[in-house]
DNA sequence: GAATTAAAAGACTTTTTTGTCTTTTAATAA
DNA sequence: TTATTAAAAGACAAAAAAGTCTTTTAATTC
């Protein structure tokens, strides 16, 4: 469904949202113990993240990562969009170079739901409430 | 959503069952034309359905592929299972190890009624439902 | 201002996926 | 039975994804 490095991406945002709620920052090292990941590999993703605007971050002693409370409502979607590009939102599920509805693959009817379900599900969860379900316990970032 | 050896896969068994249901055979040529995929790659992807008893084929002069009316009654699950595995009938949506109730990923519980959904797709879906529809030029199995 | 801290940047490596090519095997036709 | 045809097998190559490491830059603390 998601490549390695956008389920890292999403982990890591509502990772960072739990820890940086009081107001301070989260470093690499935390986020890649929370979230179990290479640590420099979500450091790559979440620099990424930093320059299209997604999180936050501030460099030095007490820096790191951040999400303000517009943060907090970014939806999954912005978060896939920015790393996977919008091939699951409007790609052809069985490959072909274009999904149109007057040249559709014979997979397209059956297709086109599913992702409409998709896009609804990524469009409406916001990464602050995920990360209110994880406060309470109700959901886990790693297996143990 | 697929890998392209999948999406390549599906394509080539809808292709073969639409070009096989007089009785005849298919070569590897006319399909990688018919589906637009590299022709190699195409063949290596049918031999591995071969191994597997999800297509069927003969060597020689009149060979190529071909599927019975018992194989135009193949799902797309059994399909997608040969080549992908099952990873997206029960792998995790955001990379843990594990999917579970019990041990739930922040995404579980809106991940599971999309793969739910997934998974009935695939499973009610034959190709040679799908075939029909492509005679009818009602679907396309490449642009152009 | 100097030392320290932590992210940013980017070069590099490994693994996986995708794609190509050549040789072998098996079936048919003449 | 010999030539021809077409898939099977498997080695090989290229590209992309995933992961690692080192150096640089920018904050903070002393
Ligand atoms: S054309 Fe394939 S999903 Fe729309
Ligand atoms: S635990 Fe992640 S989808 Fe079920």
């Amino acid at each position: 469904m998601f490549s390695k490095t956008c389920e890292y991406a999403i982990r890591a945002m509502i990772f960072i949202a739990q820890q940086s709620k009081d107001g301070s920052r989260v470093g690499i090292k935390d986020i890649a113990k929370g979230i179990d990941s290479p640590e420099h590999f979500i450091a790559k993703i979440l620099q990424e993240l930093g320059r299209k605007g997604v999180v936050q971050s501030l460099k030095g002693p007490t820096g790191g990562f951040y999400l303000d409370n517009s943060g907090r409502k970014t939806s999954l979607a912005t978060i896939v969009k920015a790393v996977d590009g919008d091939d699951i939102f409007s790609g052809c599920g069985l490959g072909l170079k274009q999904c149109s509805d007057k040249h559709p693959c014979p997979l397209h009817h059956e297709f086109i739901n599913i992702r409409k379900d998709i896009t609804n599900m990524l469009n409406k969860t916001k990464v602050g409430d995920l990360q209110e379900e994880l406060d309470k316990k109700l959901t886990f970032l790693r297996r143990d």
